[in-house]
DNA sequence: ATAATAGCAGAACAATTGTTCGCTGTCAAG
DNA sequence: CTTGACAGCGAACAATTGTTCTGCTATTAT
């Protein structure tokens, strides 16, 4: 009477699928089984059970088995992926780089934006990177401008070619620069190439705040 | 000895917060009590407790009482959408600007760049963006440099305001500026305040291609 | 100095939650 | 008809996990 089984998929296999996105979407953190079993109809723990590990073989899940609503979509990731970056302040002309709060990294949408992965090349370890918003037109000689973010990395050294981010307490001034070292110094160069370089003497201070790897300018007005 | 925290988030409360954020990436679910207090450095639960207690007071957090591993960040954003943008081609200012074939629109990585929707403030519908590499030096008095990538709004007119790419088929030229529309024909600014506009008259051609929404700059040497 | 309180640890306790096992009914093949 | 795989139920069990209570210490206020 029944259609026993056709392949695949299942009635159930369906719908417990259909209620673990949901579930995740909605609260945040996966079902337990026997929420499993209430919301598609399924009065024993054992028989949700069985049909998880059934999904499991058919890697539609992934199971962390003897923990507490260990079960989450293994499909999660259709798009590829980004990260989220924090924007610790504002990069002016004559105040100090903002940088994180150290080594804690905790950020909420208002206070960081969205950068696909896939614009690094190199798909190295890019946790603590972090963005700055320039304020003002002072930084138009590395072809920055007002509003423009910059994501940087932080270092305190650099290697010659890099876009650095420097604090020169001496000038009170920040400024976006490429970097090179030579023999009696440091050069920084700005990127407009109509422009003439800064010469750094071996004894003057100068901070390095951060490597610049990517500069983000949204035209869009709100 | 231990200056005691007045005010705002202490250590342990953005120890906690960043575990929680880190382990729900990792894992696709929240930590339990222990485990909390385990990334923490904090051996009872009941301290764990304690600073959940507060960081829920403190709306950061929102907990189910009584459930496993029932606690999610307040603002917990699902890390939104992203969608991907062809690489019509390079933009030359010497050469006319390439634009999509049209409708018919399939492109695989290789051509194409991912932005986070999240960078752009209204989420309007941005199915026909496209993107251009820029090559050579002659836009750096839109602020834009060799390499940079701009992505771009096809369109046939332009606001006052907006930042266009133009076909001047009189001069050969391709060229980005700020669009003006003047009562004897169009201005054409540069982003770089020290630079002089251009002037177009009435009916002198003009063929505008796209609105520049974003430019983005990777520094990034492969 | 004394009291009050925040910060913390440890342990006992209670609730939740995953696992396992026995049992029943259906259906298709031998 | 019998058998066995499959789907399912319920309950007991064990592990995980949240809650609470007692006590200790150091800092701060009275």
């Amino acid at each position: 009477m029944m259609a026993r089984k056709s392949k695949g998929l299942g009635e159930r296999h369906k719908k417990i699928l259909a209620f673990l996105k949901k579930y995740q979407d909605d609260e945040g953190y996966p079902p337990t089984i026997r929420e499993i079993g209430e919301a598609t109809g399924i009065s024993s723990t054992s028989v949700v059970n069985y049909y998880l590990d059934q999904l499991e073989k058919m890697g539609k899940i992934e199971r962390q088995r003897k923990i507490s609503r260990g079960v989450k979509l293994a499909n999660a990731n259709p798009l590829g992926e980004m990260f989220r970056v924090p924007v610790a302040g504002r990069i002016v002309a004559g105040e100090p780089i903002p940088v994180p709060a150290s080594d804690f990294s905790y950020y909420d949408a208002d206070t960081s934006i969205d950068i696909a992965s896939s614009l690094f090349s190199t798909s190295q370890k890019n946790d603590d990177l972090f963005a700055l918003e320039v304020s003002g037109d002072s930084m138009i000689d590395a072809m920055v401008s007002d509003g423009d973010i910059v994501v940087m990395k932080p270092t305190n050294s650099a290697n010659n070619g890099d876009m650095v981010a420097v604090w020169l307490p001496e000038k009170d001034e920040t400024t976006l620069k490429y970097f090179y070292k030579e023999k009696d110094g440091y050069r920084l160069q700005p990127a407009n190439p109509t422009m003439k370089p800064i010469m750094i003497g071996k004894d003057e201070p100068l901070e390095i705040k951060g490597k610049v790897v990517m500069v983000v300018r949204q035209m869009e007005k709100l």
